[in-house]
DNA sequence: GGAAGATATCGAAATATTACTATATAGTAA
DNA sequence: TTACTATATAGTAATATTTCGATATCTTCC
């Protein structure tokens, strides 16, 4: 593995590597879901809880969809639910 | 997955997320190595080779044993090494 | 013991991430 | 238009990570 390919797989890896993130991850490894249920689901607040969102979206983790007055978010890498169950729970389910 | 375990999962992927450590963990990957050949391989400086690999001892990830004026590493937590694959090359070998 | 090689640690500078408050923007509905 | 709900962004303070040079610690060999 080259630097620069490390390099790439590391922004991945760190996209990730937050609990918020983490737990917006899981939340959304079956459906996608708007801004304001997850910051109720998480409980966390909401102009964080944006700053994550967007941030996970630039790295290409999520994607979003507008509806109205209400952004979706959905998973757009599926490798990054693997990420989180290489680690927690040795492999929940595993589809590739 | 509550915040505790979360938090738990993301110290994991932070102490794989940086490009170097990536490397290194791809280094170890079949075979344990001393300090001065993961240096020169990668073509790091001594001392912060070194700091990376404590960095993933104390957390798990790898250990080490000590042979005459040399320390061995490798690798300790094998999730790691599909943390890599998750995002990397998609999987190149799978073994649980 | 002293010199040399191998590795670890210290302390500070540079940089990156995180969290927070306040405010801005976009959409909806009256 | 105004008010209201939903989401994003700016600016900044707090904190964590990364890098670096210098130095310390071990170990072997003489």
């Amino acid at each position: 593995m080259d630097k620069k390919v490390a390099e790439n797989v590391a922004e991945i890896l760190k996209a990730v590597a937050h609990p918020v993130r983490l737990q917006i991850i899981e939340l959304l490894e079956t459906k996608e879901m708007c801004v304001g249920d997850i910051v109720t689901a998480l409980g966390g607040k909401q102009a964080i809880t944006s700053q994550q969102l967007n941030m996970m979206r630039d790295k290409g983790v999520l994607s979003c969809r507008r509806d109205g007055a209400k952004v979706y978010y959905r998973i757009e890498n599926k490798d990054v639910i693997n990420l989180l169950y290489c680690v927690y729970g040795h492999y929940k389910t595993r589809k590739h």
